[in-house]
Formats: C-alpha cells, structure tokens, sequence
DNA sequence: GCAAAATGTCAAG
DNA sequence: TTGACCTTTTGCA
C-alpha cells in the first residue's frame, strides 16, 4: 500500500516506537547485512518521511558528531511492507530484508525496492530530486506548480512525477482528478493556479487522512455490504480499479488506459479532455 | 500448484 | 517503450 502516507505514517510509528532507543538489527535474508552490520547498537534519533521515502537517522555514538550520522533510506517500491508489534518477535517466516529489536516492540521490512545506509551527502542529493510533498505542511505547493504551469506533459503524468510532487502515487492521482473532474490528459500549462491551489489542498487533506487511517479514503460515498461494513478498497474509491463500475456521480462505465506503463482510471464524462 | 497482479522506479534498447 | 527487480497474496486449475 505504498503511497507517501504510508512513508509518513512509518516514520511517525517507528519514532514514536524506537526512537532514542540503541537497536537490535539484522537482516534475516542477507540482502542488508552490511547496513545491518552498520547499524547494529546504534541510537535511533529521528526518522522522517519524504515523499515515498522513508529516512532512520542512527547515532552510533553518543557524542559524535552529527555530521556523521548515518540514514537507513528506505523505499517500500510496489510491494515493500513493514509489520511489527510488541516482544517478543516471532518466528522467521519469508523473506525479511530487515529486523528491528527495540525495547518494547519489533518490526520487519519485506520485499523493499531500496533499503540502504546513506551519509548526509547521500540524504542531500535524495532530497534536491524530489518534489514538494503535500504532507510537508510548511509547504504551499508554489515550487510544484511552476514546474506544472509551464509544462505540456499531462497533469496525469505530472502528478506521478516524484520530482514535480513526491509522495503522489497511482492511487492519489487517480482520485485527486477525478474530485477536481479534471482530465488527467490536460496538459500541465492549461491547469490555473485556481485549479492546482485546490487540487494541492485536496491532496494534503486526503494524504493526511490516509496517514491516520492507514490506507486511502477518498469518496463518503462508499459501497457498504450488508452489515455496513467497508469490503474492498475500491468501495471507498471513486474511479481507481473501478474501471467498468458506474461513475459514482454520473453512471458512466469509469474508463482505463494503459500510460507510461501505470493504470490510469478516470471517467470520460466528468473529466471531459 | 502455478500464474498473475499489486498503491514503484530505473536502466537498457 | 520494455523488462527487470523486490515478495506476498489471490485466483484459477
């Protein structure tokens, strides 16, 4: 489920969970031993998200300097999940990229596209590659939109540019479109500021929500079965893998087309090109 | 039991 | 534009 709340809400979880705390870690498969081997014993003391990005900061000792910190820089790519809970750990079971011994909890890592140790030169130049993330709250969204403004791609395309927004993913952007009924083909130089201050609030609030909740809500509409209950994630989405379903507003068949190799939902009739 | 799919990114052609 | 990669889960025989 990896999309920039998930980053955000790991981070918060593992800092709440591990920080300040000197860390038990290995990594079971082997594909991580030599950063294991680097962080074993270290403090954790900080862990931040940025976009997709998620970043353990480790003090190995206590008064160097912080220069020399080393990052745990994780990305969870397609698949990638963190799971954990209190002591004790259980059995090894798959393939665990990475394991977590804290004083109170565990937590393991499957299945990353990138886990790896970085110095504060590596953290820099990940940071000056991506795009301002609308979980950031300080941020307006202004850098965004003048990338945008003055661009012919598709606002479908623009949006999944972790350099232009980063934490946006196929999930978001599909949603994001559709409750702004603006078709993902427009072109980035025919969105008005008008149009891209909303579409960023929306998506700070919707990203925001998904960070409490853990996964993403983004329609009050949901399908319910008969208890009430919430089945699949499409039932609280408005068009992603909804595709053949009736538009939720206007009763369309929402319509899917394969670009730049992701899926992209959205409905011909509320987001007319 | 096996193939396909999944909220992603990068590099090769 | 395509394929490779990371792993688990789901769906169909």
């Amino acid at each position: 489920m990896p999309e920039g709340h998930i980053a955000e809400r790991i981070a918060r979880e593992h800092k709440k969970y591990f920080g300040r705390q000197r860390l038990r870690i290995d990594s079971p498969q082997g594909k991580f031993e030599q950063g294991a081997g680097l962080l074993d014993g270290a403090r954790l003391v900080n862990v931040i998200a940025i976009g997709k990005h998620t970043l353990h900061r480790f003090r190995r000792d206590d008064d160097a300097p912080a220069a020399r910190d080393m990052w745990m820089h994780v990305h969870l790519g397609l698949y990638g999940r963190w799971s954990g809970d209190e002591l004790p750990a259980p059995a090894l079971r798959g393939m665990v990229r990475v394991r977590i011994i804290g004083e109170q909890r565990w937590a393991e890592l499957r299945g990353p596209t990138t886990c790896e140790v970085i110095d504060s030169a590596g953290l820099k130049k990940l940071t000056e590659r991506l795009g301002e993330d609308p979980l950031h709250t300080k941020l307006s969204g202004s850098a965004a939109y003048a990338k945008i403004a003055k661009s012919r791609r598709p606002i479908g395309e623009l949006l999944m540019d972790q350099a232009v927004v980063s934490g946006v993913g196929n999930v978001y952007r599909a949603e994001v479109l559709f409750r702004h009924r603006i078709a993902p083909h427009r072109p980035g130089d025919r969105i008005s500021a008008e149009e891209w201050t909303a579409l960023w609030v929306d998506l700070e609030t919707l990203m925001r929500s998904g960070v409490r909740h853990g996964r993403i809500i983004t329609t009050e509409v949901a399908d319910r079965d008969s208890r009430g209950r919430i089945v699949r994630p499409t039932d609280q989405y408005y068009v992603y893998r909804r595709n053949g379903l009736p538009c939720r507003v206007c009763g369309t068949p929402v319509s899917v087309e394969l670009a730049a190799g992701r899926r992209l939902y959205f409905c011909a009739v509320c987001q007319p090109a």
